[in-house]
DNA sequence: CGTTACGTTGATAGGAATCAATGAGGGTGG
DNA sequence: CCACCCTCATTGATTCCTATCAACGTAACG
C-alpha cells in the first residue's frame, strides 16, 4: 500500500507557480537554489490558528502559499487594528525585524499554507546573493506603500470610497494570482473589513448594500461580483473628502 | 581674511553626534568608515525646499541631521497626506526603493540639513558589512511600525487622544535627540499636524486648547509645553473607540 | 500700516457610530 | 430531520463627533 507523505514532497521555489510574484522575483537558478535550501513548507494553518503573535520572538519570515492570513497590531489596551490582509505570494512577518519581537499578530482566515523563511539564515543567504537582497528590500518598500495607500484611503474618502478602494485592490491582486478579477470571495468578515478601513461592521454592510443598489457590485454572501469596474473606480476617486489645502498661487 | 569653506568641512559619520540613533548605529570602526566612505553631506534646505518630489528618480536615502523634514504622498487627485515628520538620525527616501521612483515629497520644514547615501553604494556596502544590511532593514522595519501605529492612532482614537498621542511621540523623540521633552517648538502648522492625523486644522485648534484648558499643555503659538505628562498618556490610552470586538471566553 | 498667512473660537450640518431589532446560515444535539 | 443556538449580516432610529462655514484675532513682513 502506498502512503503519501507530504512532508517528503519537494516543493522547490524554482517550480512554486508563486515563482514570479514571491521573492523568487527575478532570481537566476542558482541564486534561486541558495533561498530555497533554507525555505521551510509548514503545516497548513486552519481557519483561526495563529501563526505568530505580537510579542513572540521573531525567527521567520512567511510566504503565503495558499489561502489568506490577517495582521493586526493592538494598542496596550487590547483594542486590535487589522494591518493588511495577505494573499498568495505576499511575505508576512517583516514587522519583527526591527526588534526581533513581533509587533503583529498573523491568522489565518482561511486554510493556508506558508513557506517559513529563518530570517538569520535570509540575511546570511542576501549577503550571497545580492539581488535576493535587493528583493528584500523591495518587499519591505511594498510593505510600506501599502500602509501609505492605506492611510491615504482612511484618512480623505468616505465609507463607500473605501469599501471600493478595498474590493478593488482585492481585484487587482486576485487577477494577479490568475483569478477572476470580478468574482471573488471575501475570506473576511464585514467586521474585520471594517476594523481594517476604520469604520464599523454596519457602515461596512450599509456602503456595501449601497454600492448594490448602484449595480456596481453584487453581493451574495461572502462573495462579490464585480458589475462595473469603471464606476467603481470613479467613487474611489471622486468622493474624496474635500481638500483645505487648496491653495491660489501666489 | 579667513572664510570658513563648509563644503570642505570633513564630517564623519564617526564624529557625528548622531552617531547612536542613525544608520551606524552599531558599527564597528572599520565598517563606519566603509559606510562613511558613499555619504555626502548636502547643502542646506531653507523651510519649504523640496528635496525630492514624488515621480522622482531615485538615487539617495537621506538621513535628516538637523530641521524637520515632511514627507507626504498624494492621491492622483492631488489629495496630499503627511505620513511622517522626521527629526534627526531618522531616515528618508525609503518610498523609493520599491519602484525605483519616489512615491513621496519631501519638504523641509524648517532649515535643515541633510546625509545624502546613493543607493546603489548603499547596497554594495550592505553585502560587505553584513550589520549594515540588518540596520537597513530594521530602519525600515521601524517606518512600518510607525505607520502601523499612526493607523492605530488615526482608527481607534479620538481628536483628543489623536493630539495627545502625537504630542507625546515628538516629546519622547526630542528627549532621545537630547533637547526637552516637556517644552519644543512644533515646526508644523496647525493643518499639517490636522493632515498627519486625519483631522481638520480648526478640530486640531480647539483639541489643543481643551488640553490646555485641561492644564495638560501649555500653548504659545508653536511653542508647547507638556504640564502634566501622565495625564496626557492617560487621555491616549483611555480616550479610544469603543471597541466591537470583546467577546467573552467560551 | 495694510497685507497675508496662520490660529482661535462659535454655530451649524452631516456622516458615521451607536443602539436596537430582525434575518440568514452553519453547526449541534436530541 | 428539525429545533435550537450562535455568529454574522442587514436595516432602521438616534446620537455624537468632527467637518464645514464663518467671523475674528494675532504675528510676521514688506
Amino acid at each position: 500500500m502506498y502512503v503519501i507523505d507530504f512532508t517528503k514532497i519537494k516543493v522547490s521555489c524554482e517550480n512554486c507557480s508563486l515563482h514570479e510574484l514571491c521573492l523568487p522575483r527575478g532570481l537566476e537558478k542558482n541564486e534561486l537554489e541558495k533561498l530555497d535550501s533554507i525555505v521551510n513548507r509548514t503545516q497548513p494553518l486552519h481557519k483561526g490558528d495563529v501563526l505568530f503573535r505580537s510579542g513572540d520572538t521573531f525567527t521567520n519570515i512567511y510566504a503565503v502559499r495558499t489561502g489568506c492570513i490577517k495582521l493586526t497590531t493592538s494598542t496596550e489596551q487590547g483594542e486590535e487594528q487589522i494591518i493588511g490582509f495577505y494573499l498568495p505570494g505576499e511575505i508576512i512577518g517583516l514587522d519583527g525585524i526591527e526588534k526581533d519581537i513581533h509587533s503583529c499578530t498573523a491568522e489565518a482566515l482561511d486554510t493556508s499554507s506558508l513557506c517559513a523563511i529563518p530570517f538569520d539564515n535570509m540575511t546570511t543567504v542576501c549577503t550571497q546573493v545580492p539581488s535576493l537582497n535587493h528583493e528584500m528590500f523591495r518587499v519591505m518598500g511594498r510593505e510600506i506603500s501599502h500602509e501609505n495607500q492605506l492611510l491615504l484611503t482612511i484618512t480623505k474618502k468616505h465609507a463607500e470610497g473605501r469599501i471600493a478602494t478595498f474590493l478593488l485592490s482585492l481585484s487587482g491582486r486576485f487577477k494577479q494570482l490568475g483569478y477572476s478579477e470580478t468574482e471573488f470571495r471575501l475570506a473576511m468578515s464585514r467586521s474585520e473589513v471594517g476594523n481594517y478601513l476604520g469604520l464599523t461592521f454596519e457602515t461596512v454592510s450599509r456602503s456595501m448594500s449601497k454600492l448594490q443598489k448602484q449595480g456596481l457590485i453584487s453581493i451574495n454572501q461572502k462573495y462579490i461580483t464585480i458589475e462595473d469596474m469603471d464606476s467603481l473606480h470613479h467613487i474611489c476617486n471622486e468622493k474624496d473628502l474635500p481638500s483645505k489645502e487648496s491653495k491660489t498661487a501666489p
